[in-house]
DNA sequence: AGTAGGACCTGGTGGC
DNA sequence: TGCCACCAGGTCCTAC
C-alpha cells in the first residue's frame, strides 16, 4: 500500500478533503478535518506495523496523518477523467493538486484516521506501545527465542499480538505457523531454540513473498487501482479447513483462539 | 495474567 | 428467489 501511495502522491499538494462517514475520524470532525489538510504538501509516506502514515509539510508547519485500514480499508488512487467504477465504500477523499484523488474506501467502516503534529502522533500509544517490525534486522531469532520465552500465551495469540511483533495478521500468523511447523496452541515459552529459528525464517520468508505478491486479497484487499493481490497462489494453510497439508495430506483443521480462526495441520505442526 | 465475549459495521456465502 | 444464520484480514473494552 505505502510503495503504491508513494509512487503515485508523493510530493503532490492536497487541495480538497472530504469526509462522509465522521465515527472514522477519531480526533477530529468532517467540518474541521478538510481545512487542517489543505495546502499542505504530502512529504512522505511511511509505515509502522499496520499504521499508514502520511508526513505533510506546508512552508515550516508539518503534520501527520496516520491511518488504520483495519480489517476491509484500502486505497484507490484515480486521475481525473478515470474510467473506472464509483467505489460505494470511499469515506474519505484527498484530492490532489492536478485532478488526483486518494480515496479510502472501506466497507466496513472500521478505519481510524488520525491527525496531529509530529509529536501528537508518535506519542501515540498505538504507535508507542508497537513491537518489532518482522522484517527489521534488529529482530533476530535469538531475540525472538527471547520475546518467546516470558510469553505463556499460545503462539498464536503472541505473534497477532502487536506489541510484540508489529504488522502480523489472522492470515499470515497461520502461514507462517504452517510453515514453522508449530501448533497454534502452543505455549510460546515452550517453543524449542530450533523452531524460533524456524519461526524467525518463515516470518521473513512469508511476508518477503507477500510484499512480492502484493498481498493476500483472501476477501477485500486491493492495491491502489483496485486490483487483488497474488498471495492466495502460495497460500498454504489459511482458508484451507478439510483440504489436504500439502506436506502430509492429513486435513487441514479450523478452530478458534482468541475469538479468531486458526487454520492449521494436526499432523505436521506439533503440539 | 489471561481469555472470552461483545462492540464497532457491512456484505458475502451457504443452507433450507 | 428469498430468508436467515453465520462468517470475516483488527482492535478495544469489560467481565470473569
Amino acid at each position: 500500500m505505502v510503495d503504491d501511495l508513494r509512487k503515485k502522491t508523493l510530493g503532490r499538494k492536497i487541495v480538497g478533503v472530504s469526509c462522509d462517514t465522521p465515527r472514522i475520524l477519531k480526533n477530529s470532525t468532517p467540518r474541521s478535518f478538510p481545512s487542517c489538510l489543505i495546502g499542505f504538501s504530502i512529504k512522505e509516506i511511511t509505515r509502522r506495523g499496520k499504521n499508514i502514515l502520511f508526513y505533510l509539510s506546508l512552508d515550516e508547519k508539518e503534520k501527520i496523518l496516520l491511518i488504520h485500514p483495519k480489517m476491509t480499508g484500502h486505497f484507490l488512487v484515480k486521475d481525473k477523467g478515470s474510467k473506472k467504477a464509483v467505489n460505494p465504500h470511499v469515506h474519505l477523499v484527498l484530492y490532489l493538486e492536478g485532478g488526483r484523488t486518494v480515496s479510502l474506501s472501506d466497507v466496513r467502516k472500521f478505519s481510524k484516521v488520525l491527525l496531529g503534529e509530529r509529536e501528537t502522533i508518535e506519542a501515540l500509544p498505538e504507535l508507542r506501545y508497537l513491537g518489532y517490525e518482522p522484517l527489521s534486522a534488529t529482530l533476530t531469532r535469538t531475540r525472538l527465542k527471547e520475546l518467546m520465552g516470558i510469553e505463556r500465551r499460545s503462539i498464536k495469540k503472541v505473534l497477532l499480538d502487536q506489541g510484540i511483533v508489529a504488522g502480523l495478521g489472522n492470515i499470515y500468523a497461520d502461514e507462517v505457523l504452517w510453515h514453522s511447523r508449530v501448533h497454534p496452541l502452543r505455549p510460546a515459552h515452550l517453543i524449542t531454540t530450533q523452531e524460533a529459528a524456524a519461526l524467525h525464517g518463515a516470518l521473513r520468508k512469508t511476508l518477503t513473498t507477500a510484499l512480492r505478491l502484493r498481498g493476500a486479497s483472501l476477501r477485500d484487499f486491493r492495491d491502489t487501482e483496485g486490483r487483488k493481490g497474488n498471495y492466495t497462489r502460495v497460500r498454504v494453510v489459511y482458508g484451507r479447513e478439510g483440504e489436504e497439508c500439502y506436506r502430509c495430506a492429513v486435513p487441514v483443521e479450523r478452530i478458534k483462539i482468541g475469538g479468531r480462526s486458526a487454520h492449521f495441520c494436526p499432523r505436521c505442526q506439533k503440539r
